[in-house]
Formats: C-alpha cells, sequence, structure tokens
DNA sequence: CAGAACTTTTAGGCTTGGCTAATATTGAGG
DNA sequence: CCTCAATATTAGCCAAGCCTAAAAGTTCTG
C-alpha cells in the first residue's frame, strides 16, 4: 500500500482542499475579521461560494473534518473549528501572510501579486521555511495588504484602531492600514489610485457613483477598505483621478 | 464541471507526479551526469526503483507521457524525453535547484537540508518567483552541491573537469567540486569529515574499508564524489577523523 | 402554518496513480 | 538455435479525493 498523494507536513497529513477549508472557516468565522467579535459559525453557503463549490461538497468535507476532530458541525448550523482545527488553520493563515510579506520585501513582488503564489506555496513549505522566513523578515506583524500576522505561537499582534474609508465624513482624514480586496483586478485599481497601505489621504467628497468606491460599498455590504481613526493628516486626496 | 486537482502552471498543466517522472528520466538519461556522454534511455526497471514504485506502474505514467508527447516510449526499450519534454524536465530541475541555492545563501539553510524543501517547492513556484530569485542571487550557476543549474534559456553552464574522487592516487590534491549523493545521512557524515563543496583535500593513503570511502565506492558503481584535475594543492587531508 | 431558503442525504461519477497477477519480449549462454 | 531468466507490458482492481444533481429534510419568517 504505497501510499501516494503526499500528505504534507503542516498539522497532520491534510490534503491541499482540506487546509483551503480550514483556512475558509477560520475566515468566515470572523477571528480575522476587521470587525469581529469572533466566534460566528461558518455556513455551508458561505463556504460553497467561497470555495466555489457546491454546498454538497461542503457538507462531504465537513464530515470528514469533523471526523478528524477539527471541525464541529451541527447540522444545519453551520460549522465550528475545533481547538485543533483553529490552530491548523492559523498555521496556514500565517504561512500565507509570512510568505506574503517576503515575496513583496525581499523578491521585490508587487503587493498585488503575491497573493496567488503565496496560495500555492502556504500548503507545502516546512516548520523550518516558516521560521526562517519570519526571522530575515525580523518577525513581522502584517502583511502587504495590512493584515495581520498570527505570531509563531498563534497569537495575533494587536491592531491599531481603524474604520471602513466609507464610514469616513467629507474633509475626514487618514491613513491606510488595511485592504481587505484580494481579486487582482481591485488591487490593480487601488494602486493605481494611490490607495494603498500606508498613503495618508482625505475625503474631499462622497460620490455614491465613484466607480471604487461604488466597487467598496456595493459588495454585499462587505467593506474593503478600512482606515484608522488615529491618525489624521490635511495632505492627500481621494479624487476620482 | 469544475475542475480541482489544480493544473500546475509550469509546461502545462502535468501533476506533481507527471513531473517527477520526468525529472527522474531526464537524470537517468545521463544529461546531467558527470560521466555524461548524455543520451541513454531510461529504462523501466531503474525508473521504478528510483520512484519507489512498481515497474508497472512507470509503465502506466509513461503511456500517459508518451500520449502527452513528452516522452518516446519503445516498448521493451525504454523512454526518450522528447524535445517538449526535455524542455520541461530541465525546468523543473532548473527550479530544484535553484531553490536549493536560495535556502542555502539567503536563508541560511544547511546544505545537507535543502533537497527536500527543494523537492517541494519546486512543482508550485511560478515563473515570476523562479526569476525572482535567479535575479537575486545574481544569476548563479551552481547549487549548494556543485550541480550546475541550467539558465533561464535552459543550457547548462560549463563544467570544469573534474573526476571522481575515488580515482585520485594516494598523494594527489584537488577541490571536491561536487557531490552528487543526496540522502540527509551521507551528507551529514560527509559534512562531519568536512568533505564539502569547495574545500581542498588531498589523498594520504587508499583504505577500502575506510567508511566514506567505502560508501562512495561501492554504491552501485555510481560515483558520488569528484573533484578537478586543474587544481592541485598540498593542504587539506581526506583522513578517516 | 406555509413556503422560501437553506442544508443534508443519497447515489453516483471522474481522475490519478498505485498494485497484483498473468502474459509477452529480449537477449545471453549453452 | 533454443531456452530461461530478467525485464516489460497488459489487464483488471482499488482507494483517495473531490465533484455533481436530485431528492428529502430543516429552519425560520411572514
Amino acid at each position: 500500500m504505497n501510499t501516494l498523494g503526499e500528505p504534507k507536513p503542516i498539522g497532520a497529513g491534510l490534503s491541499e482542499a482540506q487546509e483551503n477549508y480550514l483556512k475558509q472557516i477560520l475566515i468566515l468565522e470572523g477571528v480575522d475579521s476587521i470587525l469581529a467579535k469572533s466566534a460566528d459559525s461558518a455556513s455551508t453557503q458561505a463556504l460553497a461560494e467561497h470555495m466555489g463549490v457546491r454546498p454538497a461538497s461542503v457538507t462531504g468535507m465537513l464530515k470528514k473534518l469533523a471526523a478528524l476532530k477539527l471541525v464541529e458541525h451541527t447540522p444545519y448550523h453551520g460549522v465550528r473549528l475545533t481547538d485543533a482545527g483553529f490552530k491548523i488553520a492559523l498555521e496556514i493563515l500565517r504561512h500565507h501572510r509570512l510568505i506574503e510579506a517576503y515575496l513583496s520585501r525581499r523578491l521585490g513582488y508587487a503587493w498585488n501579486d503575491v497573493h496567488e503564489e503565496a496560495e500555492q506555496l502556504e500548503h507545502v513549505i516546512s516548520e523550518a521555511f516558516e521560521t526562517r522566513i519570519d526571522k530575515v523578515l525580523d518577525y513581522p506583524s502584517y502583511d502587504p495588504h495590512g493584515d495581520p500576522i498570527p505570531s509563531e505561537n498563534l497569537l495575533f499582534p494587536t491592531v491599531h484602531e481603524h474604520r471602513p474609508l466609507s464610514d469616513l465624513k467629507s474633509g475626514e482624514a487618514g491613513i491606510i492600514l488595511r485592504v481587505t480586496a484580494q481579486d487582482a483586478d481591485t488591487l490593480n485599481l487601488l494602486t493605481h489610485l494611490r490607495l494603498v497601505p500606508g498613503s495618508r489621504v482625505s475625503l474631499l467628497e462622497h460620490t455614491p457613483s465613484l466607480p471604487i468606491c461604488n466597487t467598496w460599498a456595493s459588495d454585499r455590504g462587505r467593506r474593503k477598505l478600512s482606515l484608522p481613526t488615529r491618525t489624521r493628516s490635511p495632505e492627500g486626496v481621494c479624487s476620482s483621478r
């Protein structure tokens, strides 16, 4: 019985698909979210949408993950990660963001190119690799999108107070701290508009039809851009072009 | 039809297993070998041994690769890579060695730890990644074992004249250029004995029972260590401890 | 309490890559 | 030239992993 299909060496021998499910559940549970009170439970449907598969497939995978005690599945009421599952999911998230940071800082990747590469690498790197790049980057707390990177012992850094860009009043200013959009198109657009992490902006006026503002606000009510309330500065403009 | 099972983006959508077969065929064909006149053809059995599967499995895979025109399979007479297959195999070999070099030079990996990690990463990195690390390392020609790295246009660097360590006469000296052993144990032993690429040695006496010399010479007649004929230097000793 | 919306179950399907056992081919030595 | 051992190939199977459609069950809202 030559078991090929290479168990990857992360939490145990999870398949890439399984790891991705865990990661997505983590995200849907909201641990990581800006608005996180944490601890929603992820619904089958939401999971299906995010993974690009049918709900039935999700249920199937959920049963497997539940059998592995990585997840608690209450039929008809969504899933929750168990402690074990949570740990693995966090580990993967850490891999992902650490890799993104590395690609950006050490290999000259554009911040909107790192996601895809990290998506592949995160399942494959060893603990040694993780440790090394963490050290080389001097234990970074944020990835190039401003997403927090769990530490080696899987704790999130304290996140500065911040709020969605769409909440800004006319005349208000701030520094962009985090961009939660992931698709290359949106990120490209944002790059062109200089709306990247670290840049200062102040809001001239609310124009709901403005293309990007549209994008941010209309996406099923989920905020894609947020910025701190702490920092105010008069320079920088959020204009459409 | 949601085709998951992620085609990897190298030559086309080859599976990891397929890529590994191609790489192994390349190696068995001897393109890379020290003794390479190149262009032996790889036998089913040799392939089976190196891949850790049964010959029947190899035949099966060979048919698949042949159907993809990556390989020419003459039943009962081994396989040869086609130009297309050769190119892909070289690309993978390049990935592998470039990654090894990167891990060693930029992430502080020991030379005997790089192989396994590279084995995983080689199937997953993008062309962009390859290009970046190549550049960061300033287009290296050799990996940490002294194996030549094909260039971006898939040409091997010119390799300095060299011969197996076991061919040295008593009193002869040289610099270790390349170590073809890959298993961690052998590499550890060699490290302890300071028999690593770059070190100068001269042969005091032939002692067939010397553990490492034994290892090198007795392994099915394949040479594991070689060094240049050009360089002679009196310092350095090949002693057993 | 009805029905819309959502979930789960059931019943399969497909692909990959392995394995065994039986069969076929090759090539070396007698 | 023939035979036999070594080597290859075929044929038939299997398991893992993921996916689907359709049917049946559950929830919750109006």
